[in-house]
DNA sequence: TTGTATGCGTTATCAT
DNA sequence: ATGATAACGCATACAA
């Protein structure tokens, strides 16, 4: 592979590099015939400028890095694809690298974008284990980053939030008004800030009508990780009139689990999900599911982020919490209720 | 920000930066003391090596660049992370891109790649419209490229396929067997290869059983395309008995809208998807779709894109077809067979 | 075994 | 308005 580069075209036109130079980069100390002359012949000569080079003196890529724990799910894609959209305009381009929801791999992720010196970061965690000193790090050494959904509360950085305490209050406050008792909340990664949040909700909704706890299983985020949960109820026969869902897809594999086993939804165990995945509408019965503004999540996040790269000492933190709503659908609607 | 180079080192330990450097590079021509010593401070400075600079002066960055069209569906995502965990083993770090199927942005993010100098490259396109000469001149110039799923036929190159015909003709040859007659293909983008594929193997099903073809409408791959088709056929009363589709979300998007209008499914619609996604098994009912090895197509893309790499000049570009199976659920069942 | 010097493709700082 | 030259951080051929 060889590249054409500016002093092809120096030599070419019997100028020196730095004129050639000068014609890319818009400079006013150049006479216009001798700059269109040079794009011209560096069209023709097919020259793509070397944004290698060009890094290595000017530390900046105008690249923007995303990662993300997973993209089976289409909550991240549907994120990344709004935060794409900001930064093109702006003439960004969005790399993306997701780390399987391992802190090993997402702590090389930041390191290959930071070290290709990508211009700012966007960052949804695998876990919140290990990761705080290393990003506490990255801020303290100036590189503008945003966190969305899944975050560490002490990091001094702009955050895009969900309400999740409110949301998950909401979602099982639609259960006990249904008329159920004995709600179980499944539960997602122990270690997440949003875990926690929708716990508290979960107590609150309980506390609010004076309501028994039920009990609260810690799963994951994965169709099989309601499977597996759901099975156990079922052997254990701990099974609970209606579920409070961290996530549509345990939600789903539940559920299946249930049907498979002679449970009838929502007659015998209601269900409420979370994220507004595509499957809520159409599995069966459809699944009640909190929505979150995916697309508006991936806005806000590149918005901040832009922010921070261009007015970069000026820039104060935010933490933006956004709206979502509950979609009520036949699978947590009580008809029985007197 | 500022970095520590190994210049730094060198002051520091009163040494060349060539010793430095080499003491990175495992060549034998530095004495062992002297290499721990280096690796040692260098360590306690903090120090990481620039890979810009790496890239510049030695035309290789250990980084794949993988360029799909969407990630919503999880296919391609599954994809990516088979290919991830086969590149991430020889200690390639992946950046993925998506083109929002816009050719366009196709282009802008292979550039992108490219100008990083990713050592190589996996697409599957957007669309076969515009990208012929482009691709060929990449390949030309010698770029590692593997393509998969949605490929143009003349590219010299390694690619990695599913055989559509094949199994097109086993999912219409499905329904032809349940006993439908007047069934339609809603067909994906028009331009694809796949598309084409997939349309040959309806015919020749119907070819084989003698049967009178039904109509082939041309949709896309998403939800929203399938419940537009769906609505149109309504309105038009040109329901079929049988439906093909290219997907199953469009499948599920044309089913769903069917439902609503009091359709029954199979008994009034039955149908087929295609590309097994997570939805297939829980939509109501359970829909039979064709299943793609997704995760065997992204581990034999790195495969073959590694081999391509590590034997520069040998290598031959090879094409890969993949075997897949047909999923049967209750969606094409037809119980009033006699 | 180590140091010196050159170059990768650019931009930036001086001159001219 | 243009040219010469020094960086950017690293690897490497050559010299010592």
């Amino acid at each position: 592979m060889e590249y054409i580069t500016i002093k092809d075209i120096a030599k070419k036109l019997n100028v020196s590099i730095s004129t050639v130079s000068r014609a890319f980069n818009d400079k006013y100390d150049i006479k216009k015939e001798t700059r269109e002359l040079v794009l011209k012949t560096a069209n023709e000569m097919g020259y793509r400028p070397n944004p290698i080079a060009k890094k290595l003196i000017q530390k900046r890529s105008y690249n923007i890095g995303i990662v993300v724990p997973e993209f089976v799910n289409s909550f991240f894609p549907e994120v990344i694809i709004g935060a794409q959209e900001i930064l093109h305009q702006k003439g960004y381009q969005v790399l993306v690298m997701q780390s399987n929801d391992s802190w090993e791999i997402e702590l090389k992720n930041v390191e290959t974008l930071v070290d290709n010196m990508v211009d700012g970061l966007i960052v949804s965690l695998s876990s919140e284990d290990h990761n705080n000193k290393y990003y506490n790090s990255l801020i303290k050494r100036g590189i503008p980053i945003v966190f969305f959904n899944r975050v560490v509360d002490e990091f001094e950085a702009s955050k895009v939030l969900f309400d999740d305490f409110k949301w998950a209050l909401f979602a099982t406050e639609h259960l006990i008004i249904q008329g159920y008792k004995n709600i179980t909340h499944i539960a997602g990664s122990k270690n997440l800030t949003l875990t926690k949040n929708r716990i508290k909700g979960f107590k609150a909704a309980h506390r609010k009508y004076k309501q028994e706890l039920g009990s609260i299983i810690y799963a994951g985020f994965t169709m099989e990780d309601g499977e597996r949960v759901a099975l156990e109820m079922i052997e254990k026969e701990k099974v609970p009139r209606a579920i409070f869902a961290a996530n549509d897809a345990t939600a789903i594999g539940a559920m299946k689990i249930f049907k498979e086993h002679g449970f009838l939804i929502p007659d015998d165990v209601a269900f409420v999900g979370f994220s507004e995945s595509r499957l809520a509408k159409n599995v069966s019965p459809p699944i009640s599911s909190v929505e979150q503004p995916t697309y508006d999540i991936g806005q806000s996040t590149a918005k901040l982020l832009l922010d921070q790269i261009e007015n970069k000492g000026l820039h104060i933190p935010q933490t933006l919490i956004l709206n979502g709503r509950l979609n009520i659908r036949e699978s947590s609607i009580n008809l029985k209720k007197v």
